[in-house]
DNA sequence: TTGAAAGCGCTAACAA
DNA sequence: TTGTTAGCGCTTTCAA
């Protein structure tokens, strides 16, 4: 059934229908009740696809993220559908398991899809064939968000946290709790947040005159595996750290597995403070303190500036609006040394 | 840059860019370099949407999922676009919340984008809605998987646990456990899955010869914060249950949240078994006993029937594949009742 | 081996 | 207030 079908059925003319159904020009309200009961009576769905082709314009906004499974995305893309559902956008849903190859591929397809626009978290913050494409993206008219993790040598918009102060504020609280010796599992080396956590952290040490001993900087990836091994790492150390500063929510469970395997607890043998909260820790009151923010926010904040630039589109687009959403320390104990 | 405009740069006509892009027909070599050389040097990207009009077809599907927030159904979407990027094709994303409402708009836009199929977990068993306009959809060419959910009056494609089964044996889990008193907080009435979980509690219990007090089925929704409220009423009771079963993971958080907040300890106060297993928890090996499967192997299995069924669609498809995974008991000690 | 042209289902300018 | 028609950017048949 397509639109000529229909109009064949109803009795007038494939415009009419158009008109009806898009609330355009002037349709008699007799001609309109006729095609609308006409369309109930056959079922008839337009072609967004059709539609689409004609209007130039789609209804589908691309969003890439590294891993759903990580609460901290599911929490954001469930934010994203909140503000597109407003719009009556869809998502197409893009995940890349931090592959670089992936992401490139994902591009591609926001480009071929001719999707309205996109909001990614890119893997890396230097990786230029994503940087050059999203400058591509934008500049064949598909606006671009980041989310979480910003790119180097261009201003896209975007929601970020202050990375560097809310780690800063973490190993503050960690020191003030008569920590000297902390160390800190890193994300990648390619990733911003990560990078600007571990120098917030380098910067909190510094400012309070702790030395950091190269083997205190464990890197890992944001994930629970290398977490795991880089805590055994650390806490084989001659002289372990008394303390460490996880990078994300899954560098600190891989740590939480490394220390419940080994029987190390919290407190007593090692203090811990993390970045973004863990739900379901939360509710048994396992108390690990960490710097957590809105990451469902965060998610609707992208949208929420993603519609702004479809809004603004007609004007000259004033590049790099750029939100800072707020994080807060959260101190459950865990920083704390049990001094029984 | 569009593929008459890309022609035109090189030097041949549209149906040429065609061949060349789609491996379809024969080209000279020497053209099809030519082709290329142009395509790459204006950094031609060919319309998807085009393509779609014009063969009637499209590289996307549609995952109508309740709720990316729970684990259970982030790892299904993990599963699924693992499977679908190896075809090519890409996730619009739709997620329901549990709103019927939802539901059926979101089935309108998989009819109105003309996806290539749909993969659903519905909410309701019961609702005709959804079930007509799957119904319609498998009409209309778009094939219907189901995940997890069944639904009554139809038999789609699906991929299903046997949760009757898995009920049945873990709370037979917990009688050999030696408790007599056992509870249940169900799923939501109108779900399949639900309904099903609450059957293998009763089947365990009568075939235990063991007796249900109307209060000891207490009514959840899948949900934390109800689960939370139905362990307050069940621990409440005169005669409080000694052990509970959790239909499904929200609802084991929500349990665990009333217990840690009351400082009711599993095991000395109450035993515990769930349904589908909680990740973090493994991490710091808290210890709660659950019926689990692979919910990625499930994402997989349904992405990998549908694509069957787009192989299918010439022939004769013969309806109903439906495919059950297994599911595993796995005990950890919540079951038991320390005699101390 | 290539090109011309019709057609996919819709929108919108123009004419009536 | 309505209809006719020329696109939108592709694919594919048919002819050359």
């Amino acid at each position: 059934m397509n639109i000529k079908e229909i109009a064949r059925r109803a009795g007038v003319s494939s415009a009419t229908i158009s008109r009806v159904l898009n609330n355009s020009g002037y349709v008699k309200e007799e001609t309109r009740q006729k095609v609308l009961k006409a369309v109930d009576e056959y079922n008839y769905v337009p072609s967004a696809i059709a539609r689409s082709l004609s209007i130039q314009d789609s209804l589908s906004v691309g969003t890439i993220i590294p891993d759903i499974e990580n609460e901290f995305f599911s929490k954001v893309i469930s934010g994203i559908s909140e503000v597109a559902e407003s719009y009556h956008y869809n998502i197409v849903f893009l995940g890349t398991n931090e592959t670089l190859e992936k992401e490139h591929d994902f591009l591609k397809i926001v480009e071929s899809q001719r999707l309205k626009g996109v909001i990614i978290t890119p893997i890396s913050e230097t990786d230029t064939v994503t940087r050059d494409y999203l400058l591509r993206l934008e500049e064949s008219g598909i606006p671009v968000v980041l989310v979480d993790r910003d790119v180097k040598g261009a201003q896209f918009d975007g929601v970020f946290v202050d990375n560097q102060r809310g780690s800063y504020d973490g190993v503050m609280a960690l020191i003030k709790a008569g920590h000297e010796r902390i160390a800190i599992i890193t994300g990648p080396e390619t990733s911003k947040p990560g990078k600007d956590r571990c120098q917030g952290y380098l910067q909190a040490m510094e400012d309070s005159g702790l030395s950091v001993p190269e083997e205190y900087v464990a890197c890992g990836d944001f994930k629970i595996a290398k977490a795991y091994e880089c805590t055994g790492r650390l806490l084989g150390l001659k002289e372990p750290p008394t303390a460490i500063f996880t990078s994300n929510n899954l560098s600190t469970l891989g740590c939480l597995k490394y220390l419940t395997e080994h029987k190390i607890k919290i407190g007593r043998d090692v203090s811990l403070m993390g970045f973004d909260d863990i739900d379901a820790l939360r509710m048994i009151d396992y108390r690990i303190s960490v710097v957590d923010r809105d990451a469902r926010e965060q998610g609707r904040e992208a949208m929420r500036l993603l519609q702004e630039c479809f809004e603004d589109s007609g004007k000259s687009r004033q590049r790099g609006k750029r939100i800072t959403i707020p994080y807060k320390v959260i101190l459950r104990g865990s920083e704390h040394r049990k001094t029984t």
